[in-house]
DNA sequence: TGTACATCAGTGAACGCGCGTTCACTGATGTAC
DNA sequence: TGTACATCAGTGAACGCGCGTTCACTGATGTAC
């Protein structure tokens, strides 16, 4: 036999093989998640556009989620994997405590940047009230112990972990929805506002400057 | 003749006399407000529901408005009228200029805890993108020059004060949306943690305990 | 004082649209006998 | 080796709904003559 035939433009979807049919849920999942990236709201996500996009019928969405909100907390889910494990890998490359949080947040800020949309809905939009979602937790407790572990090295001064944690989540999530509500305002670098929020508000030593960065005008904070 | 006959339920409307027109326009603003408070979406705000709460035809909002677009616009931009009045007012309560910006902060604090639904629809939703909210600009401008006035009277150490208000808004609008985003986390009080952000973003000096206050366990900073 | 008329404030029916969800179905493929 | 049948993956028509906007209209009130 030859190589399957072409296929006839968008027609009927070729099933995919027995015992396969997950591969759809896959698909069905990767559109979802690319449209609320670009919509940027939950609710604008409809069902029947994302059946669109896969080029199925809508009616086969419910192969695989009982209704439109399973599909979005799948996104969501699959999305917080991802921040996570970005920050552990980002954390896991330093051995020293200041430099594995730093690595952290600055590896949740790029992907939030690079997933503005996505981020809107974790953070913003009504899923938590309809929906509920408790993985969300896993993200704070890392950064509480990622804290903790700094000042356990005397690289910050003795606090609460988990207010400072909060308060430092708190600053950086609200320059993160800033940065995305408000893409036209004339942001200094991420990495520089991030570097701020860890001096002033863990006590973090100030990052050395990297060499061939413009050195600022020599700022007196405490004459 | 005796007073106007009972309102026949919501039969129709008794027209505004000549000339007062713009009576139902107030209404109008005043209908949206409260349901996009409760909404806390501006896509999710039907203009047919709006003239069902005012008990108008869907058609008359027409009169008043061009499209569901301005209906929304003007909605937010009295909102941001009322947050800047609302910070001004407590600002001049106070000679004290750092006193002056907590007051400042506060306030607007206070007026997105009450109004957490409009404070997200100005925010976070698509309206910037659609609309554009040149007025927006008042509220950084007022924030930084308090900075400004609290660093020339030498109560927070001289430094950049747009990079300092920026950083101080950034963490405060974190601080609201988180709170309002996810209502069901344990927060600490938001004055307490907005007293922090004017102590280590801005470098005020901390508060004075209240009298009555519960004294915290004596939180060594730096031993 | 009377009356025609312009103006103002607001109405009601209708349009076409996309939506979530339901239902009964199709057609290929593997399996039991 | 042949064949009936169960199972799997996916379809297509239809439902009722609320939406933004358009259009031609109504009915009270003030004003010019």
């Amino acid at each position: 036999m030859a190589a399957t035939p072409a296929p006839k433009s968008a027609s009927r979807r070729r099933p995919n093989a027995r015992g396969h049919g997950e591969l759809l849920r896959e698909e069905i999942i990767a559109a979802a998640a690319e449209m609320l990236d670009e919509l940027a709201d939950d609710e604008a996500l409809s069902l029947r556009a994302v059946a669109r996009a896969v080029s199925i019928a809508a009616t086969s969405v419910y192969l695989h989620f009982p209704d439109r909100d399973a599909l979005v907390l799948a996104v969501l889910q699959r999305c917080h994997e991802q921040l996570v494990h970005a920050g552990d890998e980002a954390a896991a490359a330093s051995e020293d405590p200041a430099l594995a949080l730093r690595g952290r947040i600055l590896a949740q800020a790029t992907w939030a940047q690079e997933h503005p949309g996505l981020y809107k809905v974790m953070h913003e939009s009504k899923v938590h009230r309809r929906l509920g979602m408790p993985f969300k937790k896993v993200l704070v407790a890392r950064t509480t112990s990622a804290v903790q572990r700094c000042m356990d090295a005397g690289m910050a001064p003795a606090d609460d972990a988990a207010t400072v944690a909060i308060d430092l989540r708190t600053a950086v999530n609200g320059m993160l929805s800033q940065r995305i509500n408000e893409p036209d305002l004339p942001w200094s670098p991420a990495a520089e506002q991030i570097d701020r929020f860890l001096t002033k508000l863990v006590g973090l030593a100030p990052p050395p400057r990297h060499a061939g960065e413009a050195t600022p005008p020599d700022v007196v904070r405490s004459p």
